[in-house]
DNA sequence: TAGAGTTACGAAAACGATTAAGTGATTTTG
DNA sequence: CAAAATCACTTAATCGTTTTCGTAACTCTA
């Protein structure tokens, strides 16, 4: 590796000449300037990143907790998506990204916060399930920039689907339709289920719909074996549900597949919904109606603020930035009509 | 953060002896050695991954080369479960990954081999559809360790997906079902395609099996338009095939829908194949028969083989590591049986 | 007991950059 | 025209480690 001392040599000047007239001060001629840059561009000079952090303090590097015990986030559609375009920004804006998550297992491993401090991450995105983690909760509270996304903690910036909004909508959507027996399964307990569950109650009663106990259940996300069994359950109530909301679009396969076991035709015999939006519930037949999220926005603002945040520290806002999401009108919804129920 | 000399303040000695101490040089008494340990545990010490970059020209960090332009790597899933697994399997070893690919659109970036020597990389781990790239070819002909997954260069690493007898094993497959008009809808050109390619026409002859051209045709990877084109252009054929096989899982579910807007049923009017084995496809109607790649596998032996060069390049052999994929049986292919086609 | 060999540590020079402070030369100013 | 200001550099310290080469203080050996 070439390196600022042979282009000093190279060019008769000081290594500090170099670093000067490459980070453009203003104490160096432009003559020497241009004589110094073209010098390093044909030596094929490349700074490097090592030496650069040590004396700066800064690495221009990210780090990224995508923590999810069960099923890591890269694994993960929704998480996978939001990442990439997190990548896309913060690559446009000079920074790099390197997973800080290390297994658990190994010994003598480093906590997050021990791992960030250690490669000097200019700041931390977090998004994972598992927010009460003690090691998660340590990075939250440390000195580090941080971004969460899905999860709010007070003063850290946090970029949040709008699950209220979302589910409003997505009820809202099939009360059009025409339904008045619908039935969620949620997800595992977070705060993002909470604002969902929250939300659906709230419309429910707004809606002025009844939702008794048994039409509300729960699964984990992306559980397509519970999903079967809660609509199984739901299926064999003496009143069924006409619509049932699934945790996520994935987890709703796992309920299609019960509803056909049945021999039961959707959207005609019962209604179906996910959420996400994933790529693939486009695809299908039927194509599954869902809460579309924006997870290009997320990404992206969740990289726009924790950049902010670095490159200026006090003038940037300690905020929560609300992305919603839309609904997306599949053929997974029956439409019954207003007739029907009155 | 604490440093060393803290340390060596705190515990009355030089750096030297703190450092020495720490990395378990043979030269200090066992009694300092406890000392120093104890007295930077306690002060929460934790190196400088940069300091120590610098002067070891070690960074313990990977770079990671996915690019993919239609589609990023990480909302591919394929390319997400080798990435993941890689992950797990590089962390256990004590290596952090960092992306490589930054936009090509960014004013003043560096090209791929010039971002891996300034981040000082150990190694470099490449899976992308594209690798005729000559910024792709420039870090392939680099001094730094590489492996590649899903591509073979000489003098390098190869973790190789057999694709190969994943298409061998395939056909055969629906060969024993009896069929014997089987068209292939092939992804667009590279290494992986032109493998399962000709081992189509291979196996084809093998089994004695007439592929009319016409039964041969190009879709993208994923790309459900094309497939749906395709997949029409098939059924109109005056003899069309019994069976169709898909460039990837993805990309089967716009011939499916083709199929289904025709009015037949899958399996019982035609078969549908797909290659990947991606998760969601176990979980629909019809399940999808497909060749399950082994991602774990491909990840993992990616992981461990770049870091065996890395800790060990003269003893570690420049080799193409062949990963088998399996037929995973669906319910997405017709038994016609023997008897129909004699 | 002088010399050799160990043992346990320290001094100091790197690694490749940044930057405050200093320094001659030239230009400006009153 | 002397003093001040400006310009264009250089010197040298520094970031936090690692590592080579010393070097005291012991322990052994003959």
């Amino acid at each position: 590796m070439v390196s600022m001392k042979d282009i000093s040599v190279a060019c008769g000047v000081s290594v500090a000449t170099v670093s000067k007239a490459l980070n453009n001060h203003s104490d160096i001629g432009e003559e020497t300037k241009r004589y110094i840059r073209k010098t390093a561009k044909e030596m094929g000079y490349f700074p490097n990143s090592a030496a650069k952090a040590l004396k700066t303090n800064r690495t221009y590097n990210i780090g990224v907790l995508f923590v999810d015990d069960a099923q890591s986030g890269l694994k993960h559609d929704y998480f996978a998506y939001v990442l990439d375009s997190f990548k896309q920004t913060a690559e446009q804006r000079g920074y790099d990204m390197t997973f800080i998550n290390c297994c658990k297992t190994r010994p003598n491993r480093m906590s997050y916060l021990e791992h960030a401090m250690y490669r000097g991450f200019d700041g931390v995105v977090i998004a994972c399930i598992d927010f009460y983690d003690p090691e998660v909760l340590e990075v939250v509270r440390s000195d580090i920039p941080v971004v969460t996304i899905d999860h709010l903690f007070n003063n850290r910036i946090a970029i949040i689907s709008d699950n209220v909004k979302g589910m409003k909508d997505l009820l809202t959507f099939v009360y059009h339709k025409g339904h008045r027996k619908v039935a969620y399964i949620h997800g595992a307990d977070s705060a993002v289920t909470q604002s969902r569950v929250s939300s659906f109650y709230k419309t429910s009663e707004e809606l002025g719909l009844e939702v008794p106990d048994e039409y509300v259940k729960e699964a984990a996300y992306r559980d397509t074996k519970a999903t079967f069994e809660r609509t199984r359950e739901l299926l064999d109530l003496p009143n069924p549900p006409t619509c049932i909301l699934y945790p996520d679009d994935f987890a709703s396969f796992g309920g299609i597949n019960a509803i056909k076991e049945r021999g039961l035709n959707i959207p005609e015999d019962i209604s179906v919904v996910g959420y996400d939006g994933i790529r693939i519930g486009r695809h299908l037949e039927p194509q599954l109606t869902t809460l579309w999220q924006d997870t290009e926005q997320l990404g992206s603002k969740a990289a726009e603020k924790l950049i902010d945040l670095i490159e200026h520290p006090k003038t940037t806002l300690i905020q929560q930035v609300i992305v919603e999401g839309e609904v997306f009108e599949g053929k997974s919804v029956r439409d019954i009509g207003e007739i029907e129920n009155k």
